[in-house]
DNA sequence: CAGGGTTCTATTTTT
DNA sequence: TAGAACCCTG
């Protein structure tokens, strides 16, 4: 142990010993907080402290990985005893095993937001109501921050300002939604990600032997990011450090960012008047990055009035200036932004790793991946739609979820008619309704429609039965076989597999590979369990998992790619050089955001964040217009750049700005005569229910030519550029293809490996380029 | 009920 | 732009 904390500064040490007591320490950017909690923890083992008896909470089950494998090189086997996770894993598990007491069975389901919000919409659907005014999203935010808030449906309906509040918005039926939901939820089996700490609130109020029993288990507790805790964490916490108050907590106040979902900032401003005689620890010299960067990212915070007093120093090289780029275009920037990775990767002789993309919103990363993908870059995208959320995946998962709590409303609508077996919306709709009015979960009507009253026609009725066959089966072989066998068996025999198959689309293709991705998932896990003595259901643990999972707790790592993120992802986490892109004003600051003053102190907060995960240089872009929502839109640079003290910054200004050129940056082979190319009359105008007429789009129907095979196709349609139909490559006829002039359509062809740019001008003289480029595979 | 086509509408961040 | 909702037809 002596080696190990003679490897900390002083003001590392100090925290790092000491043992009892409650503690904060507040560490800045790049301080080294992992590695006094890590060591510290090794410490207390050190000193005697029963690994069982300690608790840790991170922000990432990745996090918690980790570290809990640098403590076990240090304190070798005893880490496996050590409690360490997020609160939403660590919380899930106790409630597993007491959630008993609240009437919960132990393989209750985690709903995700998407199961959560379903739920809400149908809810909203069958009390009738405006779904304009009761939007789920809204609905849902709101219930998620009364529960974070520990305010109940009873407590809800007893705060007359809380009432007023909604009915004042419009919506005066919140409560009964809210009640509703909570109902329907707990019949289900189902919690959501707020129930996991609301609950476990409850259980430790309600149940005073069960919070006795946890307080004598837990005792040392110790919180990363305590800054990004909600009111439900802090009381949770609070009541498990009551008794021994070994407590210690870490955090930067200034790297607060997650108010958006009830985090409270003055949990940690507040900690000292929380508990008594407590430890203050400062952690203020970075040992990341350089002295540019450190000074940058100080000068920005201090224009923020809510912080804890705090210098962050370095003693590394002053480094290169931050440099800030501007573009044209969100396109040209993504050109900057690879271009600047190619001669740097050249130049000073980089892995691709050493590279992070940071933007503000998912929908900023389009453009940054084509530009990648056209320099052979290779790169990886986090967050965004995580892998556990796609369709095809949770289709998997929600058989499993109903084999395992056949009460999984969610689950059971998402799969009772898919693949399609007749049975339609209205027969839902009735067993919903019937469900309700018998007190009893869809799956119980389902197994008892002969003896119940409903209007649901014979033929339907055996296929609802054979439903029920189907489902029971597999519940049968979950009592014998293991979580591999069973989600295979289940993905042939289901039919998922054949409807992923059937259209022979590059889009099944993916589907199945990702299917087959989460079967060897689930081995994995069923391997790696097989090695846990005491593991319970591997597929029930397993699910708990997939629904508690991030996108960087799965990330496989081992392959050197340029990472691209939001910067919320990005928290925690460090790079040698970091771009941060998208900075205009609207963007970053977002444009919801810039209401309050406390809202644009987040925002400035996020930057804050943004800017000190670089090591040694940071870059900063932005664009004068920019596509937002299909159109280009002009837009101002950001007021963090202005925020930035000059001494620390470079104008790169760009010799020369072009927009794209296809003849220099496409990879042209071939050109195709424009004599192969048919355009048709638009329709005529096209009169819609709600009144007036529409202007008729510009429909044209064009043939291309026979070698380019279209592949993909999206569900609607408007402009969109890759609308092709399959049926249609045969006479390789494109259909409804909106464009206005000189607008470009890129099709993405498979088959004579090509892609090809088609250049229209729409009115005088219709005129075709085509252009051929060697195929990229995407994804 | 299924499937295709059309129209509408929402765009912040996530356990 | 892209996905969901909706509408129409077989």
């Amino acid at each position: 142990m002596e080696k190990y904390l003679s490897q900390l500064n002083e003001a590392q040490l100090a925290p790092t010993i000491q043992k009892d007591g409650p503690m904060i320490v507040i560490a800045g950017a790049g301080s080294g907080k992992t590695r006094v909690l890590t060591y510290r923890i090794a410490y207390l083992m050190s000193q005697g402290v029963d690994s069982f008896n300690i608790l840790a909470l991170t922000f990432t089950n990745k996090a918690a990985r980790e570290m809990k494998e640098r403590i076990a090189q240090i304190v070798g086997n005893e880490a496996k005893n050590l409690w360490m996770g997020t609160f939403h894993s660590v919380f899930a598990k106790i409630l597993r095993f007491e959630g008993h007491h609240l009437g919960y069975p132990s393989n209750f389901t985690i709903y995700d937001t998407q199961d959560s919000q379903r739920l809400l919409g149908s809810i909203i659907k069958e009390m009738k109501l405006d779904k304009d005014v009761y939007k789920t999203k809204q609905i849902h935010s709101r219930i998620s921050s009364y529960k974070n808030n520990l305010i109940t449906v009873k407590a809800y309906l007893k705060n007359p300002e809380l009432m007023e509040a909604d009915a004042m918005a419009r919506r005066p039926k919140m409560g009964e939604i809210y009640a509703e939901y909570v109902d329907r939820c707990f019949k289900a089996g189902a919690m959501d990600f707020d129930d996991l700490l609301l609950r476990t609130n409850e259980l430790l109020t309600r149940f005073p032997n069960v919070l006795a029993q946890y307080q004598d288990k837990f005792r040392y507790i110790l919180v990363d990011e305590y800054q990004d805790t909600n009111h439900s964490q802090y009381l949770i916490v609070r009541a498990l450090a009551d008794r021994f108050q070994n407590i210690c907590v870490v955090g930067d106040d200034a790297q607060s960012i997650y108010a958006f979902r009830g985090a409270n900032i003055n949990n940690i401003l507040n900690f000292q008047k929380d508990y008594h005689d407590v430890k203050l620890f400062r952690l203020e010299q970075n040992y990341r990055s350089t002295k540019n960067i450190v000074g940058a990212a100080n000068s920005v915070i201090e224009h923020n009035k809510t912080k804890l007093d705090k210098v962050v120093w370095t003693a590394n090289d002053e480094g290169e200036k931050v440099k800030v780029h501007r573009s044209l275009t969100d396109g040209d920037e993504g050109r900057f932004v690879a271009s600047t990775i190619w001669e740097e990767k050249m130049n000073k002789q980089q892995l691709n790793s050493d590279f992070a993309v940071l933007y503000r919103t998912n929908a900023q990363s389009r453009s940054i991946e084509d530009a990648l993908r056209k320099r052979d870059i290779p790169y990886q995208i986090y967050g965004g739609l995580s892998f556990y959320q796609r369709k095809e995946i949770k289709d998997v998962t929600a058989y499993l979820r109903l084999i395992l709590n056949p009460a999984d409303e969610e689950a059971l609508k998402r799969v009772i008619n898919y693949p399609a077996r007749g049975i339609g919306q209205t027969t839902i709709d009735r067993l919903v309704v019937a469900a309700n009015s018998y007190g009893k979960s869809i799956f119980e009507i389902l197994k008892n429609l002969n003896n119940i009253d409903i209007n649901i026609n014979n033929g339907t009725k055996n296929k609802l039965r054979d439903f029920v066959t189907l489902i029971e089966s597999y519940q049968v072989m979950n009592k014998t076989a293991n979580a591999f066998d069973l989600a295979e068996h289940v993905t042939k025999t289901s039919g998922l597999i054949r409807e992923f198959n059937k259209d022979g689309t590059p889009e099944g293709i993916t589907r199945l590979e990702n299917v087959q991705e989460l079967l060897n998932g689930i081995k994995d896990f069923v391997e790696g369990q097989m090695e846990i003595a005491d593991a319970g259901d591997s597929l029930a643990e397993f699910l708990e998992d997939v629904a508690l999972a991030t996108d960087l707790d799965s990330d496989k790592g081992d392959s050197d790619h340029v990472a691209l993120m939001t910067i919320h992802l990005a928290k925690g986490l460090e790079f040698n050089n970091v771009f941060i892109v998208g900075l205009e004003e609207d963007l970053f600051p977002s444009a919801m955001s810039m209401n309050t003053r406390s809202e644009l102190e987040e925002e400035r907060r996020l930057f804050y964040v943004a800017l000190t995960r670089a090591e040694k240089q940071a870059y900063l872009t932005y664009a004068l217009s920019r596509y937002r929502w299909g159109k280009l839109v002009d837009s101002e640079p950001s007021r963090f750049i202005d925020e930035i003290d000059e001494q620390f910054i470079e104008n790169l200004t760009p010799k020369e700005e072009r927009r794209f050129n296809p003849m220099l940056d496409a990879d042209i082979f071939g050109d195709v005569e424009p004599s192969k190319v048919r355009f048709k009359k638009p329709k005529q105008p096209t009169l819609t229910k709600k009144g007036a007429p529409k202007k008729p789009a510009e429909k044209f129907q064009v043939s291309t030519p026979k070698n380019l095979k279209p592949v993909s196709k999206t569900s609607g349609g408007t402009t969109s550029a890759n609308l092709f139909d399959d049926k249609l490559a045969v006479g390789n006829i494109v259909k409804h293809i909106r464009f206005g002039k000189g607008e470009v359509l890129k099709i993405e062809g498979a088959g004579a490996d090509v892609k090809a740019e088609i250049k229209f001008e729409v009115g005088g003289t219709k005129k075709l380029l085509l252009r051929f480029a060697k195929l990229e595979v995407i994804g």
